[in-house]
RNA sequence: GCGGCCAUAGCUCAAUGGUUAGAGCGCCGGUCUGUGGCACCGGAUAUACGGGUUCAAUUCCCGUUGGCCGCCCCA
């Protein structure tokens, strides 16, 4: 990190020892408030104005998870390189170019997570999860981190749900793993679309990328310079190439579906009829082929529709039956899915952008206070209140009523109380309605009675 | 990692090679030391950073950093 936005010091302070670390403090606190220290590159702020549509996001996974038996499972942000470089494959840019490897104090090559599937399979084994009833269902929320080139709706830190099933090789599997990702969008209002595909086994891959390399080597010299180099360091990925010049020879190309093998066929085949009955809208799309290495089999992606210049997935998943023995497991079939809560959120802040905002905290009373007097007893009020579970706001470091009445109207407020000298004296509190500007007064020890009476009221009538 | 566009207040945007760089919203305070929504008045806060050209740079040039868009890839 530099610090290259720190005034250049005009003049020696000081030559004592110390000079150099006061100027760097004098530095730190010279930055202006608007500018101060940067971000991180690809970095970002979740800031209390985005709050609720996190909030929505997770509050909608944690109940599609809940009713569809995935337990939680949180794994470390660090691990080791090579469970990455194993599992993903080397030859993937995640690994090649946007990983955040480096050694740690103790000499270890250890990475930021750059997904998290590599890690559940990893936990799956370590902790003989083998023995647990099959499928173990799990789902997770956490940051992933890649150091790719900062866009719209791309951070080096991002954040991931995602939900795996492992040990279970059933085609209905993968059409349900598929259809919680949908659920969990449909939940928060989103209605994606599903571009799905089959990538075949290790024993029907192969012998299709010899097919596809022999059709494209042929053809060469018209293809795009990537697509050049793609064809020796991953055949597959020609078939997602956006030139111009690559499109035609796309469409004549052999497709995957074509060389799957008879087991490859027939699950793909169930997969996609248990979609139908899941009422998954989806379109099989021949050139989808994920960047990871381990998926085998079913390979999805969500999409919002009618989104011209987004082509971000908004998630995406598919089987991986290779995977757990790769990391050294028994043999395991699994499937898994991953849903970016960057971009969901963005697409909600963009729905919500003609919608009227309402006031969030969904606080009802205010408690305004005026005189010393009051605000000592007044505290005593509020932790009352608030221990009895009613969300009270307050601003007991101002003096003026109408400073507090501002900012409980500000709040959206039904009820403001007020305890001024004279309710001191009296015992009592003044109940303000809001709306009206109709005032009661009652008895103080029978506020949260009354003020519970309300609320009640309140909430039966919308 | 490659290419293009951009950078003025917390936000949205003005302006200018030459006194104190403006507005709206927001924030703080006042009119109004016991009453909000309205109004009026006042206040704080900005030329991303570094270098160059110039008598003079926020303005022109270069670099850095960051943002956006496209490619790559993917969430």
């Amino acid at each position: 990190m530099s610090s290259n936005r720190a005034p250049k010091h005009q003049k020696r302070v000081s030559t004592a020892p110390f000079a150099a670390v006061a100027s760097a403090n004098a530095a730190v606190v010279a930055a202006p408030t608007g500018g101060g220290p940067q971000l991180v590159r690809g970095m970002r702020d979740v800031l209390p104005s985005e709050q609720a549509f996190w909030r929505r996001l997770y509050d909608a996974s944690v109940q599609e998870f809940d009713v569809r038996e995935f337990d939680r499972i949180e794994t470390p942000i660090l691990e080791e390189v090579s469970l990455f470089q194993r599992s993903i494959g080397k030859v993937t840019d995640v690994i090649e170019k946007e990983m955040y490897a480096f050694e740690d104090p103790g000499g270890a090559r250890v990475a930021l997570r750059p997904e998290a599937t590599a890690s559940v399979a990893r936990a799956y084994i370590r902790h003989g999860m083998i023995s647990l009833p099959q499928p173990v269902r799990v789902w997770y929320w956490g940051p992933m981190f890649r150091h790719d080139r900062p866009q719209a709706g791309r951070y080096r830190q991002f954040f991931q749900i995602g939900g795996e099933a492992l040990g279970d090789q059933h085609p209905v599997i993968d059409a349900q793993l598929a259809g919680a990702a949908v659920a969990i969008l449909r939940r928060v209002g989103l209605i994606p679309t599903m571009n799905i595909n089959s990538t075949g086994c290790p024993v029907c891959r192969p012998k299709y990328i010899e097919q596809l390399v022999a059709y494209y080597r042929g053809r060469r010299s018209r293809l795009c310079e990537d697509c050049k180099r793609r064809l020796v360091r991953n055949p597959l990925r020609l078939l997602d190439c956006k030139e111009e010049q690559c499109t035609p020879l796309k469409e004549e190309a052999p497709q995957i579906v074509d060389s799957l093998c008879p087991e490859c066929k027939e699950h793909f085949v169930r997969v996609l009829e248990y979609c139908d009955e899941l009422e998954i809208s989806y379109e099989l799309t021949p050139s989808l082929v994920r960047g990871l290495d381990y998926y085998t089999k079913t390979v999805f992606e969500l999409y919002l529709p009618n989104q011209e210049g987004r082509q971000d997935a908004l998630g995406g998943g598919g089987r991986y039956d290779g995977l757990v023995e790769l990391l050294g497991g028994r043999p395991t079939p699994a499937v898994g899915f991953s849903l970016g809560v960057d971009r969901i959120v963005n697409a909600l802040k963009e729905k919500s952008a003609g919608e009227q905002s309402a006031n969030g905290k969904g606080v009802k009373i205010f408690f305004a206070q005026l005189g010393e007097q009051a605000r000592r007893q007044g505290l005593g009020i509020v932790e009352r209140l608030r221990n009895d579970g009613i969300a009270v706001a307050e601003q007991f470091s101002k003096d003026g009523l109408k400073g507090q009445l501002e900012r409980a109207n500000r709040l959206g407020v039904l009820y403001t109380v007020i305890l001024g000298q004279k309710e001191v004296l009296d015992g009592t509190l003044l109940i303000r309605d809001m709306e009206g500007g109709v005032q009661e007064i009652i008895d103080r020890k029978k506020v949260v009675e009354v003020l519970r009476k309300k609320l009640e009221g309140q909430q039966s009538v919308p």
